[in-house]
DNA sequence: CCAATATTCAACCCTTTGGGTGAATAAAAT
DNA sequence: ATTTTATTCACCCAAAGGGTTGAATATTGG
């Protein structure tokens, strides 16, 4: 049986805060104006406050985006800091890819030895 | 107001289909193994054949996986190509970052030209 | 003190998701 | 021809998601 180990959770976390457009749309918009309220954040979208306020919520739950309250004003910014832990995923992916097209190649090459 | 490009939705796809631990685990197998069976690929999880049969078909969409039907068996083997547009999506993200904090560079620059 | 502003909390609605079971389909084996 | 095997289809269910509205909370401005 396969089990998850605990690292797996913030992959989850990352990966399904990041799959949702409404939310990758406010990323890039942090990434581009830098620290921004929640109002002006949501003023770019055709959605209630109450929603964008809870996307933002997600994203800070997967540590994408950190928060900084000053006052009733809370200024939110990206950190693109977890999107390497899919990276870290994909490459893993990739090098057991590699290690078992190895393999085959070896074998292949054993076969073509004995002839 | 934000419109959302119809190559999100790819997008959206593949990371929905990454963001569960199953499915990973699903992937990493048959990144292992190479073409594997829709019911050897069960045996190594606590969960119907249904469920996983569901699973595979959810990575299929996002096509992290393809299908290589032989009579009454399903030959399922990974394809990690669409990773690629997570990558994409990630540098983009990095590229505007970047532009930004140029920006901010210059600026201050010049501030200090100013003194 | 009072009104306006910024944000979240709480409750509610659908829809989607991840799981299950039992039947259906299709191919292979006996 | 019948049974076994491989897989999906059709439902059902509880939980989670994404949206809404209205109230609550906290801070700022007059």
């Amino acid at each position: 049986m396969v089990e998850y180990k605990d690292t797996d959770e913030d992959l989850s976390l990352i990966l399904k805060a990041a799959s949702d457009p409404t939310r990758r749309a406010l990323l890039t918009m942090l990434v581009q104006q830098g620290p921004t309220r929640v109002t002006d954040l949501a003023a770019n979208f055709d959605l209630s406050l109450n929603s964008v306020s809870k996307h933002i919520r997600i994203l800070e739950t997967a540590k994408l985006v950190e928060r900084k309250t000053i006052g009733r004003t809370h200024l939110i910014s990206a950190n693109l800091a977890p999107i390497n832990l899919i990276d870290q995923w994909f490459n893993n992916l990739r090098s057991i890819w590699d290690l078992r097209l190895d393999k085959l190649d070896s074998l292949l090459t054993k076969e073509t030895d004995d002839d």
